[in-house]
DNA sequence: GAGGCATGTCAATGACACTTTACATTATGT
DNA sequence: ACATAATGTAAAGTGTCATTGACATGCCTC
């Protein structure tokens, strides 16, 4: 499961502590979510889509897709 | 965070025992979903919403979406 | 009424999501 | 050189996801 959170956040020019506190997490969290030690879950996959006015499929990736590029 | 599981599953004709086997998972974390135990996680949601060729916000709806039907 | 099937639920266990505290690194500014 | 901000990582703790095994119910059929 990989997930575009990073380039979104780079977009936008928040740091990991700021997304964090728009979503209502721990920063260290959105460091892991990022760097692909696990998965959220699915509330806050939401949550995350929510705050970025995408939906789940556009940010969250199945491990195959957009791997070839 | 409510879902049509039982909804879809009814339309197929598949009892929890028979989508258990096609998610690769028990047939008591299917009752779990259904009922509103807990969410699955985000990699389950995608297996799901595969198998039943839809997205994840058909599938599951934050808990205010569709509640006033 | 006995047998099978689908469903709901409980207890116990293991794995993962998320937390706090803490430390190291790198880059920037004074 | 020192301080600050951002990031990466680690350990320990809590709660939730998901597991198996078991038991009870209702339905359908024989």
């Amino acid at each position: 499961m990989k997930n575009r959170l990073k380039l979104l956040r780079a977009e936008r020019d928040w740091s990991q502590g700021e997304l964090a506190t728009r979503l209502g997490i721990s920063r260290q969290s959105v460091n892991a979510i990022e760097t692909g030690k696990y998965d959220p879950s699915l509330p806050l996959a939401f949550r995350i889509a929510d705050l970025f006015a995408l939906r789940i499929e556009d940010i969250f990736l199945r491990d195959e897709e957009g791997a070839g590029e």
